[in-house]
Parts: C-alpha cells; structure tokens; sequence
DNA sequence: GGAGGACTTCAAAGCGCTTTGACAAACAAC
DNA sequence: GTTGTTTGTCAAAGCGCTTTGAAGTCCTCC
C-alpha cells in the first residue's frame, strides 16, 4: 500500500492525501478525517526514505559504533544509547549505527553523513586535537559532541562534564584527609577526559607543592581486569600510594579485588574515589565498601544531547551550544584518613 | 554532489557512472578507473535513501530497542549490539534502531518493518506465546529470532541456546554433588528463556523424585539489586536452599552480596551456579570465587544472526533456519558438596 | 560488403513521497 | 454582474538513485 493507491482508493489526489496526514491546514477536516480513517484501515505507512528523499529529513540521529572482532564492548556505549533512545522515542526518532572499526572513526563518520541517512550527528569518545571536528565543521550536518576536545578551539557544540573540576575536588578530598601519596587509574591517555582529569589532580597536588610520580599513573583500557593489573602494579611500589583516583567504576571493580587481595582494607589501608557514571550494573553504594564517588549521569548525558540534536533538527527551540555539567563529590566509605605511617 | 553533477563532470552518463561504481561488467575499465579517480578526488557518496528507493535494498538491520523513562539499560542489549556490529560493519550494513517503550514492541517493530527503512529484522526478549511472531509472519520482511516463543509452533527461524538443557545440567551437577535443596533465581516469568530453564531445574529434580517449591522460585528484572534481595529472601527461609541457580551472573553478583552478608561461604555453605553470558565486564572467573557457570557468548550470537540476516537480505549462501547452541558448563569454585546437615 | 556479435554507452522511466503553482468553486464585496 | 478572496483540490515536477531497452561503434567472418 503506497501513498498511489491510497489516494486512488480514496479518490483525491496524492497531494491532499499527502497534506491531510502530515497536518497542513488546506485541507477539509472531513476529508482529513476520511484519509485518517481509511489510514487505520488499510495500515498505511509512508515509505521513509521516500519522504527522506522528498524532504532531506529522515527522523534519525546517526553515530558511530567502535567495534572490531577484538573490541571489548563497552557499557558505556550501551548505557548512553539508552539515554539517547529515552529521548528520541518521545519525538518518533531513531537511529542509524554505523559500526566502525576504531582506526576508521573519521572515515565511518564521514560515511554516515553524507549518506544522507541522519539528520544529525552524534559524537563521542572524543581525542585530543581530534581529527573529526575539522571534519565535521566542513560538513552541514548539525551534530552534538560528548565531551570535549582538548587543543581545539571550542567553537563546536557540545555536552561535557567538567572532568578537570570532578578530579581537583576529589584530590582535595584526599589532601584533607591527609593523603600525600597519590596515583591515577585513568583511561586511554589520547581521551579528552583522561587528559582533563589528569590536569584536575595535577593542579590540586601542586597547590600543596605536591607532585604525582609517572609510576603512579596507568592509562587503560576501562575494564576491570585492567583495573586489578594497574592496581596490583600500584601496590608493589616500594612507597606506595594511599590515595586512588579512579576514572571509573569499572576499574574500581578490579582495583578493589587487587586490595582485598592483597589483605589491605578499603578505606583503611587504601582510598579510593571514583568518577561513577551511573551505570546500573555498578552502583557505587552496593561495593562492599561503598565508594566515594564524582557522579555524572550518562544516560542524563545522552538524553540531553538527544534533546539538543532533536531540537535543532526540528527547528524548535534553541539550546546553548555548549554545556558544562558540574560533577557531584559523594563521600562514602572508601575514602578515610591516611595511614599512620 | 551528486550523481548528475558527478556524471556531468565526467562527461559520461548517470548510468555509466552508477554501473561504474556498482561493479557491472559492461563497463570500460578504463572508464571505470576514470569514475573511481573522480570519486576519490570529489568525495562523492551515494545517497543511501535514494538507492533505497531506488533498489529497495538499504543495506540496514531493524531492531527495536525496549527504553523507558525508569527502564533500566541492560548490559545484555549492549553486548548484543556489540556481536551485530562486529559483522554488520564486514559487509557495510548499519542499524536502523528504533526505541521503544516495553509496552509498545509489537506496533513498533511493525512501524519499523513497514516504514522500508530495513532490509531484516533482529527480534529479542521472546516471550512465550509471542505476539511479535504472527506479526512478523504476516509482513515479508526476513527476520531472525534471538531465543524463541514457547508455545508457538517453532517454524520461524531463530537462534537460541539450549536453555532448558543447560539448567538441566547445572542442576545435575548439584545432584551428584548431593544437593536436595534448590532455588532458582530466574528472569522475568513472561520470558521463553525463563520459562525454559525453570523446565530444565524441574525435570531434572522430578527424575530424583524432587521438587521445587514455590518458595524457592524468584523471576525478577536481571540486575545485582534483585538478585540481592532475592537471596536474602531464600537465606530466611526455614529450610534454606544450599543449591542455586542463576539466570544470570548479573544477578549472581547481587546474590553473592547477599551471601557474604549473612556470613555464609559460597562453594561451602551454598553452591550456586549462574548463566554467563560471557559479559566483558561480569567474568565469572573474577568473582570473588570463581563462578560455576552454564557458558554461551551473547555476541557470538549477535554476529551469527547479523551473518545470517546478512546473507538473507544479499541472498549469499544458505543457513539453516533454526539453530539451537549447546551451552557450555564450566565447573569453578562456586559449587561443592551439599554441607552436611 | 553486409550480417552477426561483442563491447560500451545512453536516454528515459520509475522508486514513493513532498511541494509548487494552477485552478475550480463558493462566497463576499462593490 | 463583475471583481476579489478564501477554501479545497489537483497535476506535475523533483528528490538522487538504479535499471530497462535501445543504440552506436568496432570487429570478425563468410
């Protein structure tokens, strides 16, 4: 059944069947209600990419999925999508996913614009100096970037958590509790966010002349078994540190299975504070020792920007290009005093 | 650019260029080579809703994404996705994702099928008597089933793991290691695999002449705070179980929280033996001891269906309609002889 | 020298929709 | 009775691609 025979069937032409459904005001209400009717009847439903084609609106937010045979699917990903969807079922949008493999990101993104499939652009994982936002300024495809990215001007539009606030509060955190000794368990060191996070407590220790070793940095892949390496490293250094931040709560996970194995207390021994995006599956507060956290939620995250892109897409509403959400410290268990030496 | 202004300035006709990029053997290598050379220099790229007008193909895969407001983002999607994309992104296929409220999975699978946005569809969360299934039947675009419907006629083609012989074993192992006492900690009632797995425990228990008492049966959402909650009810029962099995370790994760708790040691005081899914981030070897687990990869079979969906819509090669996937059943730390009374 | 083939290329139709510009019909105003 | 204004409808063009059917060119072979 196409927009053809319905008009045949109803005998109008295309163009009033065509105006009825999609709310133009030139049309009869009895005869819109008669096309109504008879839509409900036969289960009538426009072809999409006909009207993408007619329109060059689709109703579809495009990204880029990282994947590859050996690439650890992330939660992350899976839990921004949600927030993403949250929103777009409101507005009857969808999306197209373009899987990529990681060194084809640029590529990939390129690809999914001009293919004339999305109306807007979704943008995550962002690297320093990142090779998609020349990219993507050339392009007119209106996008939204999760994060940021470090050594470009930001003159793109963007959603980010103030990664370099989150980790100087949670270092002072720690500085107040006494500690001297710290170490990083951060992300991949190209990140956006590693690098931000990084600088937060680099600053918070030089404010007390302090200074954090390269011993006591690991960039890794956010998985718990990375977490347990990276910590079991930190725990054989002859002067080994009591105070972790963490960039996440995956790595938590695994860093807090290397303390309980080697027979230190969490909260004690070792304190550890870690960036927690809200993953369902990792809630802070059910460790076993509940964890000292800076929260920003993702899913928030992903439906904010949703929100933004759909916003723009449809012309309504206007939205600040660029928002820096505030990263809240949440004291639990696994941060306490420093050690007595 | 387009293909006009592209064949334009080649010189050549629409045609020759689209055969030109297309493959077709009626054309000129030499020309070819020439519309290739224009292609890189100009950085044209087809529009994706015109071809699939054009041809009715659009190289996509439909699936419908449950989301809601409070709905809890499910690892097991992500992971899923995960497995299509690892093969999706081998022949150029990308995911037409549409979110959807529980509620609203038929309509909106049927939406998604009919707008002729996809070529093939990708159907989860089977539940028994599923309405997707007569849907899906009545339309004509190909689709694949994660798991089944029980209670329909199983002449649709699906994927699904052996879920019935999978609890059937897990509980035989308990048996031989002398457990009288179970509980099941399943997933939603309404769910094929659910239903399954809690028939696997049964035939099993009534071939000892046991049974499973009402009591000792939880179905709840997969997540670790359920899966707590559910254990601490079976740990307050008068005649508490020593034998659990898990429908997920996602679940298990809150249970073993449950039984530390209480003080209880897992192997000793109770055995428990969970389904893995194999989730990057819940390995059952990293578990505090290490879990007992019936094992099947979720994204093994999210690329096995991508590759057969795949192969359907580009009609290349056959595949069996129906595949049923042993589980595998790794014996680890969580289970140990039935404590003496 | 003309028939038959192989090889290339092209003009035009068609996919299903939206939108432009034209046009009846009905009514109001002068 | 003419003109002007709404109101509701339509035919046709166009979105960017593929594909059909026709046709031009160049060989080969009798």
């Amino acid at each position: 059944m196409n927009l053809k025979q319905l008009s045949e069937l109803l005998g109008l032409s295309q163009t009033t069947v065509s105006r009825a459904l999609n709310g133009y005001p030139e049309v009869n209400e009895a005869t819109r209600e008669r096309v109504l009717q008879a839509v409900r009847e036969t289960g009538y439903r426009p072809n999409k990419a006909a009207q993408r084609l007619a329109t060059g609106k689709a109703g579809s937010l495009g990204l880029v999925m990282p994947t590859a045979p050996g690439h650890q699917s992330d939660v992350h990903f899976g839990e921004f999508l949600a927030g993403l969807g949250e929103e777009a079922v409101r507005h009857d949008f969808h999306f197209v996913i373009m899987p990529a493999d990681p060194d084809d990101e640029v590529a990939a993104l390129r690809r999914l614009a001009i293919s004339g499939n999305v109306d807007a652009l979704f943008v995550a994982y962002m690297r320093g100096h990142d090779p998609r936002l020349p990219m993507l300024k050339s392009l007119s495809t209106p996008f939204v970037v999760h994060g940021r990215s470090h050594g470009t001007e930001p003159d793109y539009p963007y959603l980010d958590i103030d990664n370099e606030a989150a980790f100087y509060d949670a270092a002072k955190l720690m500085l107040q509790l006494g500690h001297k000794r710290f170490a990083l368990m951060n992300g991949p060191e190209h990140l956006d966010f590693a690098i931000r996070r990084k600088q937060g407590l680099e600053s918070a220790l030089a404010e007390r002349g302090l200074h954090l070793n390269e011993d006591c940095i690991s960039h890794t892949l956010m998985t718990d078994e990375q977490g347990l390496v990276a910590m079991e490293q930190f725990l054989q250094l002859p002067d080994r540190p009591t105070a972790i931040l963490c960039s996440s709560t995956v790595l938590a996970l695994g860093a807090i299975r290397a303390v309980n194995q080697a027979g230190l207390k969490l909260g004690e021994d070792i304190s550890l504070i870690a960036h927690d995006d809200v993953l369902p599956l990792l809630k802070p507060e059910n460790f076993s020792v509940p964890l000292t956290t800076t929260r920003s939620s993702l899913r928030a995250a992903g439906a904010r920007i949703a929100q933004r892109l759909i916003g723009t897409v449809k012309q309504t509403g206007s939205f600040p290009e660029q928002e820096l959400w505030k990263t809240e410290l949440i004291v639990r268990g696994s941060t306490g005093p420093a050690p007595k030496p």
